[in-house]
DNA sequence: TGATGTTCCATTGACGCCCATATGGTCCCA
DNA sequence: TGGGACCATATGGGCGTCAATGGAACATCA
């Protein structure tokens, strides 16, 4: 199963609403998710968004750590004070929040960005440059003699931006 | 199960009541909890808030310790002894009591933060300072137990996929 | 009776839901 | 193979409902 694949740009109209790409929104079924959960990346200008996949992974996390904690509450807090839970209309939209357009810069314009189990959502420039970006890593790495594949990938992988 | 989730921020009005946000609400009644459990924060600024949910959470922790020891005693007593149970009124609202305004500096405003199985009541702006450490501190806690190297920027997949 | 706290009602603005239109693509048939 | 009917998605706007908020009426206690 594919889950969200490919990237669209839709724009939003005078209420803040944005279609969800239709093939997302085919995914989001798929999954059994009513709505939308996102929340602003940690180290990127985007926003991470998808259904119970996504959801699953976080909890997965969570259940390490003893609740009433420190680092529970930190954890907790990070994952499910901060993200977001979307309602889509009839008509596959959602109404992106203040707190999700100022997180990643959205004006008029979202681009929809496909990531397997999850997506993410971006202000097309930023976007374009976040890949632009992300395209002369993965050259300089791919043109330097080869590390050791087992590479821990997280800062140099392309999608970890910045 | 996904129970409270997502951050709100709400008035006070002249006589110290603050609606309860409505999706917590509907929380609080599938937890069949009538009412809103509260306690201060052991380690933050903050009271924790809940249902049964967050009573059995509790209720789970003071069972690792036995009995008639000092330890409990003083866990119980923070947990149990400190919390008070507020009320809901018809519209939804709480009155926060004086010691609650206290610990948490609230004047006319605050912010609900959601945890899953229970949520957070802020001060606004010591939330916003308090936002970004969480972060930090999570994304620490996050990189740090699970292995799987290609997670250190949490950002990209953790493995699971698609 | 005054002060304090609780229940009820009114306003307003945001949001969910519905319908209408535009646009591009696919399929079918002559 | 060209044209047209049909379909799916994206986008714009109207309207009713509900949540948040403010204030009044009412109960309770000192």
């Amino acid at each position: 199963m594919a889950g969200f694949v490919s990237h669209f740009t839709n724009r939003l109209d005078a209420k803040g609403r944005v279609s969800v790409p239709a093939t997302f929104r085919a995914a989001l079924v798929r999954d059994g998710f009513d709505g939308l959960y996102c929340f602003p990346s940690p180290h990127l200008e985007a926003v991470d968004a998808g259904g119970n996949d996504l959801i699953a992974e976080i909890q997965k996390r969570l259940d390490g750590y003893s609740t009433l904690t420190a680092d529970h509450d930190s954890v907790s807090t990070a994952l499910f004070g901060i993200s977001e839970i979307l309602k889509i209309d009839g008509d596959g939209r959602v109404v992106l929040s203040q707190s999700i357009r100022d997180h990643a810069g959205i004006s008029d314009q979202v681009t929809f960005v496909g990531q397997g189990f999850k997506f993410q959502i971006w202000e097309p420039e930023r976007f374009k440059a976040h890949r632009a970006d992300a395209m002369k890593r993965a050259l300089a790495v791919l043109a330097a003699p080869q590390a050791s594949a087992a590479q821990a990938g997280g800062d140099a992988a392309p999608g970890a931006g910045q």
